[in-house]
DNA sequence: ATGAAAGCGCTAACAG
DNA sequence: CTGTTAGCGCTTTCAT
């Protein structure tokens, strides 16, 4: 930070008026005088002038600021969510400092800290697959910052949450593969510590018993990344025969399968279906373009930013809490 | 912000000490006996003390955080950049915020206001396309915020830059089409404002001369995102039967034409062989997987900060300013 | 070894 | 209509 920054005080001293007329000029203030209030905003424009925010903010006690905790910034879905929050906060004065955990929980609870020192007015997030403890969220929350989760949310912290209805979906993307056909359907989970993790296969599970189709243990494999998919490869291949559907917990899990399979000689859809989970940009861009599940991002975003919002302008009001559920829809495409 | 946060003053109050004896403990001072320490350590500990970041930047002048105006954060090379900066930035006690202009002028200078407003130590720019004027960056370099441009950088500001070498990479990529047997080439190019827009064009024309191959005027089209292709789709369709090789400005843009060309029966590479840049992960999920040249993000993103790192740490030296160049890497898929 | 006071840049209650 | 003063939370001379 430099010193070549014009102060408030600079401004006064060099035009011989006080810092606080100059302060009032610049906001209009009925008591000044037209005259000087033109002087003081002419030359404030002329030196290019504008107020320190950190000064503002101390003085002030709120920052306009809300911070955004989310696992990875890469992945379309939380980049869509982004745009949401974003869209909303700039609207309403607010900045966005976006913290990404990287889904490792040192640096959620190290950026969760940064956050709170930085004393921003609420607090948004999504935790890591990595995170099992929630205390430096409550820490937060003990702090007096609203929080609002979404997507990947906390069961052990009362606050306003969004989520999507992932069994729901899971359900939805299952009983898709069942009407085109399947009966073996083979599911590549996620974490079952994620509660998305855990409810996209009780989704798909419920499915399966609604269809009157057994399920089985062996066929739901902890599997939820393209990496992870050719770590198994040997592994799902000698399952291939055997199954005739896979349902995955995201998109590009699903599409890395279709590459293994592919290339050990499977058709896709002929010999095996393969439907994922949120509908990124990956999905049309695959071949075959994949069927999914549609996870609406960016309304996420907004409905959250919204939520808390809500909160910081009523921090008297002791409102219960809500959480709001976004239904996924499906997209049927070449891979099923 | 709350009124729970609690301060050192309250410290002080509570412990029947000074604010400065507090402040000076907290630090080690030598002054300070080591029973106070222990004591003041302790408590801090036990009421989770934790110092104000705004009144701290207030105080030091200067405020541990950089700035950082990116066009989208969703592109993979972006968010790699991103974690090149935030690895090094973290490492060495910086915060990053974070600021997308969604290739929106507008946005792009109210954001940088903003960071000069919050006293951030220093800038990371890569402009947007839609930028064509300056004064917003120039405005905070005059208010002595150090500043480094990287992959998208403005000719007229002279600070330190990072590049990839896009001349090189262009012709490296058209070259490797003309190796394989290609001779009509497409060229679909980004917007000649923007510098990579440029040179990848004239990387793309030096190649076809120095095989001697006349490069021709409507071969060029101005195209670089997935929408667009899908928009001039006729136009490709049109030109399909006259070529046999089209070298794009990224790979999303490949990897669309491959699409609308394989629709219209054209084989990749048999028919037409088609070359990207960038290297992203849509690389190898497409069909077939896209040769393309690749640029490197995760180190571009960590030399701008190292740059910047430089500047902030050593204000008064007035080094000259450097360019970094990095040269990209072809790599052969099978679109080619 | 500890405390008082000033100041970072700004605003607002209180005076005139 | 304008100025003085105090204070947001912290550090750092300068006293004692």
């Amino acid at each position: 930070m430099a010193s070549q920054h014009i102060t408030l005080k600079d401004m006064a001293r060099i035009l011989g008026l006080s810092p606080s007329t100059i302060s009032r000029a610049l906001k209009d203030h009925p008591d000044i005088s037209n005259d000087t209030k033109k002087l003081v905003k002419a030359f404030a424009e002329k030196v290019n002038y504008r107020p320190n925010a950190l000064a503002l903010s101390l003085r002030r006690q709120r920052t306009n600021t809300i911070g955004l905790i989310i696992p990875e910034i890469v992945h379309h879905f939380f980049s869509s969510v982004i745009s949401g929050i974003e869209d909303l906060a700039y609207g309403e004065g607010y900045n966005v400092i976006i913290s990404q955990s990287n889904e490792n929980y040192q640096r959620e609870v190290v950026d969760t800290q940064s956050l709170i020192d930085h004393r921003v007015d609420g607090i948004l997030v999504s935790v890591s697959k990595t995170t099992l403890n929630f205390d430096h969220l409550k820490s937060a929350i003990d702090n007096g910052i609203p929080m609002v989760f979404f997507d990947r949310v906390c069961d052990e912290i009362e606050t306003d949450k969004v989520i999507v209805d992932d069994f729901d979906g899971a359900y939805t993307a299952t009983s898709h593969l069942v009407e085109r056909g399947s009966r073996r359907i083979l599911h590549l989970s996620a974490p079952q510590n994620l509660l998305i993790g855990k409810k996209r296969q009780e989704g798909y599970l419920h499915a399966l018993k609604m269809h009157n189709i057994q399920p089985d243990e062996k066929w739901i494999i902890k599997c939820d990344t393209r990496e992870n998919v050719f770590k198994i490869r040997d592994k799902l291949i000698a399952l291939a025969p055997h199954i005739d559907g896979i349902f995955t917990v995201n998109d590009s899990t699903a599409i890395a399968a279709m590459q293994v399979l592919q290339e050990a000689g499977y058709q896709i859809p002929g010999d095996i279906r393969v439907i994922g989970f949120g509908d990124g940009p990956n999905a049309s861009i695959a071949y075959p373009p994949l069927s999914t599940v549609e996870q609406k991002g960016y309304e996420m975003g907004h409905e959250a930013m919204r939520l808390l919002l809500h909160r910081i302008n009523n921090r008297g009001l002791e409102d219960e809490f809500v959480t709001k559920v976004l239904t996924p829809v499906l997209k049927p495409r070449k891979s099923t």
